[in-house]
RNA sequence: UCCUGAGUAGCUCAGCUGGUUAGAGCAUCUGACUGUUAAUCAGAGGGUCCCUGGUUCGAGUCCAGGCUCAGGAGCCA
């Protein structure tokens, strides 16, 4: 018997009339006669013809959707229409039953939703196949990117006993029995008795530990979960999610958007070139959805379209200030649609203005700097203030089409005194932080760094419209399944 | 957390101003057919109408509370 092959190599295969072993699951058996089987391998099916009046009926009564199943015999070029090549089986064996009543997977369609409640199996179907062999890609491809360009792989801890970034709400670590805790005299919580003698929680960011590393290894990145404890129920959040946090040393500002733009072209470049089929497919899913849908809301390009058109553009570089004079003068505004009006200089862009910067507006990815310093974290570099003494950071946030922001950073206040004052003035705990502010005073240097949202940018290549359908096992306000 | 909508067969849904035996399509099963591609044709089985309480002679339908899900907002990546 030959070797085992898997079923995107048999499809690329240029030779037929050999012996082939495939191994797979059942997709659909139609006629009594054709098998369509997919090992994962590819998007596509390779299809069995199966000589059923040669075959034993029982063995052919367990050849339904989802069980496991090898097959012998010979590739040969396709006598119907719909592929090149099938598999004229010699043997069948069936490796695991799936009894049909039961299984939950019917040969139809099935809604995201209900695909969601059985995450352990929905990997079985076409469109999860292609997200995941996606997302692989843009894992990989992130690595590959950054390995090509000198930067080391930094592990930062998962535990951590900084909450003090102010990033959003934690989930605790301890050890403690929760039904009896050790108090101290005052009634408190004793943390000094815990595991680690201090209150501890899961990292919300690598951040701050990836600047020690940059300062001294140049260029690092971090690509790990991160924990929000935030009750957020919307498409675009989770409870745990994977983040990519690079931090490079003697950048600035300009530098730090360059590579960030060119590490998204980079990914969504090695996806188009790696899972064509796969991308082809979620174009075609997308548009399906899209049918449902009033004409007006239908996007303007297909998913194809988008991707390309985002490697073809320059990103679109503003000002925050730039962007609310333009929001302040934009015809949805004047014509009070929106729910928030733009009038001051200082408050935080809502979604809707976002989105009309980047989907009606530009067009295209948008890269928004220098924010107001009051809106945004401790860390980041101080502008002068301007002729009207407005103050202002240099941050950086990346805008995506139909994703908001994917991207978020910001060279980092390297002066001591600055960063100091800041904290002061934010409530933050100095004392907690003595080992981040030792950077300033050892060989400090102008530095700057981004987070950038892993499921966020698989949303974007994938067309998918749930975070929670991008990542195997979605973590979610009341939902830790699986 | 807030706003809006939803929860009826395995799935997707219909079910009128409350009324007696709750329907359809797909899926499944049985049979026929046998080069199919969402196969086709004939037949069959399949229900805690989300939960709790209330109104009523009578509740899938009305009311209250709760749970869950979806979309939007906030928080952000």
């Amino acid at each position: 018997m030959s070797q085992r092959i898997k079923i995107k190599a048999l499809l690329e295969s240029e030779q037929t009339d050999i012996e082939v072993t495939v191994k797979g699951w059942v997709r659909t058996f139609r006629n009594n006669q054709f098998i369509a089987l997919n090992d994962g391998s590819t998007n596509s099916n390779i299809q069995v013809v199966v000589d059923f009046e040669n075959t034993d009926q029982a063995l052919l009564k367990r050849i339904t959707t989802g069980a496991a199943i090898s097959v012998s015999g010979i590739l040969v070029a396709s006598l119907g229409k719909g592929q090149k090549v099938e598999v004229k089986a010699k043997e069948i064996e069936v490796l695991g039953d799936s009894d049909p009543e039961k299984y939950p997977l019917q040969p139809k369609k099935h809604s995201l939703e209900f695909l969601r409640e059985i995450a352990h199996l929905r990997f079985r179907t076409s469109t999860f196949g292609a997200i995941f062999r996606v997302r692989n890609s843009l894992a990989f491809a992130i690595h590959q990117f950054f390995q090509e360009r000198g930067f080391i792989y930094l592990h930062t801890p998962i535990i951590t006993a900084s909450d003090a970034e102010g990033a959003g709400e934690t989930f605790h670590v301890t050890n403690f029995d929760l039904a009896n805790p050790p108090k101290t005299e005052s009634g408190e919580i004793d943390f000094s008795q815990d595991f680690f003698a201090k209150a501890t929680n899961l990292t919300v960011s690598g951040q701050l530990e990836g600047e020690l590393g940059a300062m001294a290894l140049s260029d690092i990145y971090t690509f790990g979960p991160t924990f929000r404890a935030e009750n957020s129920n919307t498409t675009r959040h989770l409870a745990e999610f994977w983040m990519i946090e690079p931090e490079m040393a003697f950048y600035d500002l300009n530098d730090n958007m360059d590579l960030a733009e060119a590490l998204l072209k980079y990914v969504i470049k090695y996806a188009l070139d790696k899972n064509a089929e796969d991308i082809e497919f979620l174009t075609q899913r997308l548009q399906e959805e899209e049918k449902q849908k009033p004409q007006n809301e239908r996007s303007e390009m297909s998913l194809l379209e988008k991707l390309q058109f985002c490697l073809d553009n320059d990103f679109e570089r503003l000002t925050y200030t730039e962007a609310i004079e333009i929001l302040r003068e934009s015809t949805p505004n004047k014509k009070k649609k929106f729910q928030y009006p733009v009038e001051g200089w200082g408050t935080d862009l809502q979604s809707e203005h976002e989105r009309y910067l980047v989907e009606k507006h530009f067009k295209k990815p948008v890269i928004l700097t220098d924010y107001p310093k009051q809106i945004k974290a401790f860390y980041m570099r101080q502008n002068e203030p301007d002729g009207s003494g407005r103050e202002t950071v240099r941050a950086m946030d990346i805008l995506f089409p139909g994703i908001g922001e994917i991207v978020g950073g910001s060279q980092r206040e390297e002066r001591l005194e600055k960063l100091e004052q800041r904290m002061d003035e934010m409530g933050i705990p100095k004392d907690e932080l003595w080992w981040y502010l030792d950077t300033r005073r050892f060989g400090a240097c102008p530095h700057a760094g981004f987070g950038l949202g892993f499921e966020r940018l698989v949303l974007f290549v994938t067309g998918m419209g749930n975070i929670r359908d991008v990542i195997p096992f979605p973590r979610f306000p009341k939902n830790a399944e699986f």
